[in-house]
DNA sequence: TCAAAAGTGTTTGTTATACACCCATGA
DNA sequence: TCATGGGTGTATAACAAACACTTTTGA
């Protein structure tokens, strides 16, 4: 039947099945935390929460399922990272996983059980600790592009705890004087005229994410790489 | 029948249509080209080059047979970038989109009729409008993590056409004395004992790309956002 | 009044830009 | 010998880190 052959029927985009799955992570005890599934149809006991994708179902849609399901509540923040589609293995055994970076407030996170240090994550099917490892990767590339760190936080917030936010999500320790200079010269946040006493100490001030203009200097080539 | 409904049953990862497109880029007469592909079925006339995945195929090798078969060679290099999946259409009505960037060289870019200016490009569909954009964004923030200006070079090359790949890649110009300075910093490349000139004018030196060690300076946070 | 946490000023080293200049070659 | 493109030194400004210091509260 020569009529099948038509344009159309030659590009086609064919069915295969795909997975979505999610990076959750959470500052915990200060240190970034992952939460993690058991999965009683792999090989390994662990895994990142997924789940195929539902008939008409948009993919930030799925996205924002799982991490509900997982969580109980949607997380602060869901951005698409990275999709895999290689010989690495997923516990679902789909041919193509689209991984999802969700940041969760420390009070939504509460105690689940799923919750793993990301520096001590146990064996996870090959392809999903592809997917963490690459999103963690793009967490840190995009802290200094996006508002990510405010997304963890409540509508006011003391200096010192936005410090805290980003030095879990860097997982490196800031200097505090360099730290309120940079954000003072990228002009993000602005005070309240309310303060805040934590137990003893002087109180602190508390501040509001407002942008207010955008940085037009160009900075020049910084070779940041690490060998091929 | 109850038995139906085992764990397996509920998260298997579901079929859906799934596009390879991939975004190819060339320097080309000092401005940064894309390779768009006649789309007969869609409704733009222009759009860039996809395919369906198939049976058994990665997704990496999906987006060299389809960037080979635009192109009639293989690219310098083939990088995941984005993926979408939300409403905006795609021209073969594709759930889900993963895009590739690619870098072409410019003698392997010949002279295409599809070779396009990124500044200048007709009206895609608007999934793969997206995908574009997503891309190039991807490529300004990936250039100083990777090497990838210099998949776009010869293995010897002067200077002078190191930092042309750089600008035509950033879209903008770079202090001369300040890119050499970061780039000896950075021990990327090493002097052969070769010269080459290029009409009249002192002839410039070829270097090779051979990066000696890594930069382990960490720096401080920068907030280079731009409003959200 | 002391400990603790917030917040700031000053100094030092590094890095990017601007600018000026020298070098080597072909026309 | 001059125009052209390659290549480099120096001064200035921006910036990050280290350090020391003051402020303000609870115990």
């Amino acid at each position: 039947m020569p009529a099948r052959a038509t344009p159309a029927a030659r590009a086609a985009a064919r069915a295969i099945t795909l997975s979505v799955d999610v990076v959750l992570l959470t500052p915990r005890d200060g240190r970034l935390s992952v939460l993690l599934a058991e999965e009683p149809r792999g090989r390994e006991k662990w895994a990142l929460p997924w789940d195929g994708l539902r008939a008409g179902e948009e993919l930030p849609d799925a996205a924002l399922r799982i991490a509900r399901r997982a969580l109980g509540a949607p997380p602060a923040l869901l951005e698409q990272t990275v999709t895999l589609g290689d010989a690495r293995k997923h516990p679902g055994g789909a041919a193509v996983s689209v991984a999802f970076l969700g940041l969760v407030h420390a009070e939504t996170a509460g105690d689940a059980p799923g919750w793993t240090p990301v520096a001590g994550v146990p064996a996870l099917a090959r392809r999903q600790a592809q997917l963490l490892e690459e999103s963690l990767d793009a967490l840190q590339r995009r802290i200094d592009h996006a508002p990510l760190a405010f997304r963890l936080l409540p509508p006011t917030f003391t200096l010192t705890e936005l410090q805290a936010v980003y030095e879990v999500l860097l997982g490196r320790a800031l200097h505090k004087a360099s730290f309120r200079r940079a954000l003072q010269a990228a002009f993000l946040v602005e005070p309240t005229d309310e303060w805040r006493s934590e137990g003893r100490g002087r109180p602190a001030q508390l501040f509001r994410y407002a942008p207010r203009r955008r940085r037009g200097a160009r900075r020049g080539v910084r070779f940041d790489l690490l060998a091929e």
